[in-house]
DNA sequence: GGTAGACCTGGACGC
DNA sequence: GCGTCCAGGTCTACC
């Protein structure tokens, strides 16, 4: 029998919410069940990968099942990924100060935004989210895990290390994972990555300053802007915006800003500068209200279903 | 500092 | 079934 953890949550945590809060919960390896409100995905541990199920228990822990038996050191790296992904590190304290910087999310109590089990995936996830439509973006992730990925004891297969993708050939990834250009960019942020050249713990250390992990985002290859917006905020730091032609879809129909595409993204980073230190939380909750609006709650979709939706051109 | 064009894939559309 | 057009963010060259 494979081994299983209980996690405590703080006690505002809301599985469905929470991981059903951004749209990477829809990209490969992971997986919502609609049906049983529950998430599974393989982590990438010491010995190999293994599958792991969870879901939300009545006294608010998560449960997690996995398919092997895992040593006290993988049970400890797969609680700490489960707490990234969740962001159980935030307690109900920091998501009091958000609600009250903006009270329109203090109701349906969001504030947490879900990520990758580690910032290598958040990554590559991200530039795989640049300058294609969402359903482009859900097909390279499947085959970056299909191609790549390690298969797990049950049979499911994981996120590519970046010690697997620096040594990937360009030809795999552009031929069978169909990343297109984006293949040399994705072979040197892995190269980065294993090298040490990126240091995912000095990119979340509370200690630097949001400007100057900002300005080290922006150094990197495939990495623009927007990305580097992104990034940051899956790193939990939110005081940058992630601007792109949602933004601007956004702005035009929902704000009701007018005027050109440039002056339109001058006046979102001045509507949103009111939340300050939260601006992309609000910004971001804001754009994902509109989703459900036109969709239903995100709890309820279905990845194949919904994939094609998320576009600026489709709304 | 601002702008134009190339980089790729996949979907929509017309024939 | 084929060709064409378009959406999408980053990067480079050029003014």
């Amino acid at each position: 029998m494979g081994s299983r953890l209980k996690i405590q949550t703080p006690s505002d945590f809301n599985l469905a919410r929470d991981v059903c809060s951004y749209g990477y919960f829809l990209l490969a390896p992971n997986r919502w069940d609609v049906e049983s409100q529950s998430f599974s995905r393989v982590l990438e541990l010491i010995d190999g990968p293994s599958s792991c199920a969870m879901d939300q228990q009545p006294d608010g822990s998560v449960r997690a099942k996995f398919d092997r038996r895992l040593s006290r050191e993988e049970q400890f790296i797969a609680r700490k990924q489960i707490i990234r992904m969740f962001s159980l590190d935030v307690d109900t304290k920091t998501i009091r100060a958000f609600h009250k910087v903006d009270p329109r999310w203090e109701k349906s109590g969001r504030g947490r935004v879900f990520r990758s089990p580690d910032v290598f995936e958040d990554v590559i996830k991200t530039v795989t989210s640049c300058n294609v439509t969402w359903p482009s973006t859900i097909n390279m992730n499947r085959r970056l895990c299909q191609v790549c990925g390690r298969k797990s004891e049950s049979g499911f297969r994981g996120f590519p290390s970046a010690k697997k993708l620096a040594r990937t050939r360009l030809g795999t990834l552009r031929g069978r994972c169909r990343v297109g250009y984006r293949d040399q960019r994705i072979i040197d942020l892995a190269k980065l990555f294993t090298k040490g050249a990126v240091n995912p713990a000095w990119l979340e250390d509370p200690n630097n300053s949001d400007d100057d992990v900002f300005a080290f985002l922006l150094t990197l290859p495939g990495i623009g802007p927007y990305a580097a917006g992104n990034i940051m905020q899956l790193l939990g730091r939110y005081s940058r915006l992630a601007l792109d032609t949602e933004s601007l879809r956004h702005g035009k129909a929902v704000l009701k800003m007018t005027g050109t595409d440039n002056a339109i993204m001058k006046q979102l980073a001045s509507h949103y500068d009111q939340f300050g230190d939260h601006k992309f939380r609000s910004y971001w909750f804001e754009l994902w209200e509109f989703y459900q609006s036109k969709q239903g709650p995100a709890h309820t979709w279905n990845r194949d279903e919904v994939g094609s939706a998320f576009t600026a051109s489709n709304f």
